[in-house]
DNA sequence: CCGATTTCCTAATAACCCTAGACTATAGCT
DNA sequence: AGCTATAGTCTAGGGTTATTAGGAAATCGG
């Protein structure tokens, strides 16, 4: 009897793959062990329960997301490096809908394994990176980042429910909303 | 045997109040049906399946949200309507957190039951008319309708999720967030 | 090569979703 | 009041899933 060679590393990755093909509702234990070909109780030894692997996803999900970004605004600066940024974010939503998805519930699991974790962490700091050039002192940086993530959060979010499904492009109010926000950054604070 | 008086919106109702208390994916036909004192057969008369109670559910909270914006910008203009609106959208997703997640699932039951319902497309429509007084015409106008509503649902959503568990309150950013949009809107389109 | 550990399995329990078919309360009709 | 039709509820059961316990076999450190 052949061992499989499972990781939780693996586990989680076949996990992620089959949440962006069906749904991260659909990812469960027994659908992760058909696709490794070894039995639900064999996942077991890497990975503590389902909520634990969804975890596990939502922080693969987010290393992931951010490494593009960070690739995506590198060399770059003020708006060149604002639309990079959103760019990035949104074909990663794109791309990867289930793991997207994942990275939107509460992360309940090991405290340990969130520690080590940077991707969530790194992705804030390169939001405050990513707004260097606009020169904000605090607390105004910290009111822009919230509110740069919320957009593009909400915006790639609606998108992927359907909430634009009227006749203007999507894509035309994306470009048009980072102009927007570009403009916003330059004026900060607000009149 | 006395008859429990089930309906469709009783069972609905009854989901609705569970997911805010457990949250939605703790919403099971086992739960509702044991809160109902009935069995879990029974429902099955009212509602098509598990997916059918959760579309319900979403399709509830956004008539109930869409009344509160409503009840909310009634009587005002400018960023008077534009603060209003905010807060009750924000407050909503404060105040029902399960129903909530429910209206970001994307809807996939009964067409019939979704043209009946009049809540997300009114919800829409409330934003169209909350920035009337900002005068912008198509298509700036539908750009900054998806502007606002992005950001609105990614601020709730990533407060919701623990995202700005930072030490600035949550509260002062969305205060200036609201600012700046108002800004943004009183000089759209943006240069 | 041996003992310890890890990996994977079988077996079992409990919860859940859902269907089919039987039964019963209620409403309308005569 | 009785009869009938409808609709509401239940019992029974099949299939899937999450999870645990304990056993066997592959791997690894010495």
């Amino acid at each position: 009897m052949a061992r499989a060679g499972l990781t939780a590393d693996r586990v989680t990755l076949t996990g992620a793959e089959l949440a962006d093909e069906v749904g991260l509702e659909h990812v469960t234990m027994s659908a992760v062990a058909r696709r490794l070909g070894v039995k639900d109780a064999s996942l077991y030894a890497h990975v503590r329960s389902l909520e634990d692997l969804r975890g596990r996803i939502a922080l693969l999900a987010a290393d992931e997301k951010t490494i593009r970004i960070a690739e995506a605004i590198a060399g770059r600066a003020g708006k060149d490096a604002l639309v990079a940024y959103a760019n990035a974010w949104r074909e990663y939503a794109r791309d990867h809908p289930g793991r997207y998805t994942a990275t939107q519930i509460p992360i309940r699991i090991d405290p340990e394994l969130v520690a080590r974790a940077t991707g969530p962490r790194r992705a804030v700091e390169l939001t405050y990176s990513m707004l260097r050039a606009y020169a904000l002192d605090e607390p105004d940086l910290t009111d822009a980042v919230r509110l740069m993530r919320s957009t593009f959060h909400g915006f790639t979010s609606l998108e992927a429910a359907g909430g634009f499904a009227h006749s203007r492009p999507a894509e035309d109010s994306w470009v048009r909303c980072l102009d927007a926000l570009h403009t916003l950054l330059t004026h900060w604070p607000p009149s």
